[in-house]
DNA sequence: CCTCCACTGGAAGATCGGGAAG
DNA sequence: CTTCCCGATCTTCCAGTGGAGG
């Protein structure tokens, strides 16, 4: 006896979401090989080399760092994995505490209050049991290079950071880059058309009943995604909850137009979403605006936050909130000192078409 | 030349909220 | 309950920067 209603579309839903680590991994198998080596020594009990992998969103960089390090730990014991995404998480206190959860010490660690540098001590303890690779995403949003020297120096620890950015790192504490300067660097390059369709084609077949979308239609979806793996399958995942909303046993042409549109924005509109007010009120400043002068932004900004009864900030804080949006790649600023402007950034202006 | 202006950003200290101990 | 300690966040203070204007 089924417990839900019977799907017309969607087989399996956790197949079509962002983060599901698929079974196997297509169009990077130089990426994986590279990965495996580089953790492969920790298997004989020795050092493993960290690594840096960089390129443009939906290359691919999480899913497959999170499926060698799945497919690690499902074959030995002695090594754990823990997965941090530095936009969410990016204080030390946070990354430190949230490695330990992942290693299975929420408990304990809850006496009194917990000083950062007891966390680490943890850590370091827990890592002489069993060997951790740390997954860091989105590193270039840390807030505090600090924890990267941290981790670094950390015995059985192995590190995985992933930007867009290249030069992510290149700002980071000498010490810290030194530190990493020995880390196996790997490039994810854009998909073409026909990597996107085959991983498409995967995750249709997985996760959609058969006949609930044609070729045709997997087709446009790749050739309209630019390369980008999670619109792609962002796409794929909207139009099949919506035709499995409508009753519908196939999925229309027309609602993969409107779809592809929502899911290149959802990736930044949920980032903004995840915002305090005080800096989605400067965000929505500037995209009604576009350039402002940093002065007229603080005035506009106060004048507004009164307005909708948010608390008042100092203009010294206002700056920092800048800063922060600044880091978070969300905002641009122009020229120096007094002519200072500020601008929202264009998500994706930085990757070539 | 000097001073003012408008802004940046570092440093230090105050305050907040949460959790734990007394 | 109060008191204490922690990280996180905010405020206060201030030195620095560089064009505008006397």
């Amino acid at each position: 006896m089924p417990m839900y209603d019977e799907n017309m579309i969607i087989r399996d839903a956790r197949v079509l979401r962002e983060q599901f680590i698929p079974g196997r991994v297509l169009h990077r198998e130089g990426q994986l090989d590279a990965i495996r080596n580089c953790l492969k020594p920790m298997l004989k009990g020795m050092e493993p080399r960290n690594m840096f992998t960089f390129g443009d969103p939906g290359t691919g960089k999480t899913c497959i760092s999170r499926f060698v390090v799945e497919e690690l730990s499902a074959h030995t014991v002695s090594v754990q994995g823990s997965y941090i995404n530095c936009w969410e998480c990016s204080s030390r206190f946070k990354i430190l505490y949230s490695i330990l959860q992942d290693m299975g010490l929420s408990l304990s660690v809850h006496r009194k209050g917990t000083p950062t540098d007891e966390l680490l001590g943890n850590l370091k303890k827990r890592l002489e049991q069993r060997c951790c690779v740390i997954i860091l995403d989105e590193v270039d949003k840390l807030e505090d290079d600090r924890v990267l020297y941290d981790l670094a120096t950390l015995q059985g620890a192995c590190l995985i950071l992933i930007s867009n950015s290249e030069t992510a790192l290149h700002g980071a504490d000498p010490r810290v880059r030194s530190r990493l300067a020995s880390a196996e660097c790997l490039e994810f390059p854009v998909y073409s058309g026909g990597e996107i369709l085959d991983i498409l084609k995967d995750r249709a077949e997985w996760g959609l009943l058969p006949g609930a979308i044609k070729n045709a239609q997997l087709e446009r979806i790749a050739s309209a995604s630019n390369g980008d793996s999670r619109v792609a399958i962002e796409t794929l995942r909207i139009v099949a909850e919506e035709a499995e909303n409508q009753d519908l046993r196939m999925v229309h042409d027309s609602s993969i137009e409107r779809a592809l549109p929502r899911a290149m924005e959802s990736s930044t509109e949920r980032n903004i979403d995840m915002l305090a007010p005080h800096y989605r009120l400067i965000i929505e400043i500037l995209e009604s605006r576009g350039k402002v002068d940093a002065g007229k932004l603080l005035k506009e900004f106060r004048k507004l936050s009164t307005q909708r009864g948010l608390p008042d900030v100092v203009d010294r804080s206002f700056r920092n909130y800048v800063d922060r949006l600044m880091q978070l790649g969300l905002v641009r600023a122009e020229g120096g000192g007094r002519w200072r402007s500020y601008s929202p950034e264009v998500p994706g202006a930085h990757s070539g078409k």
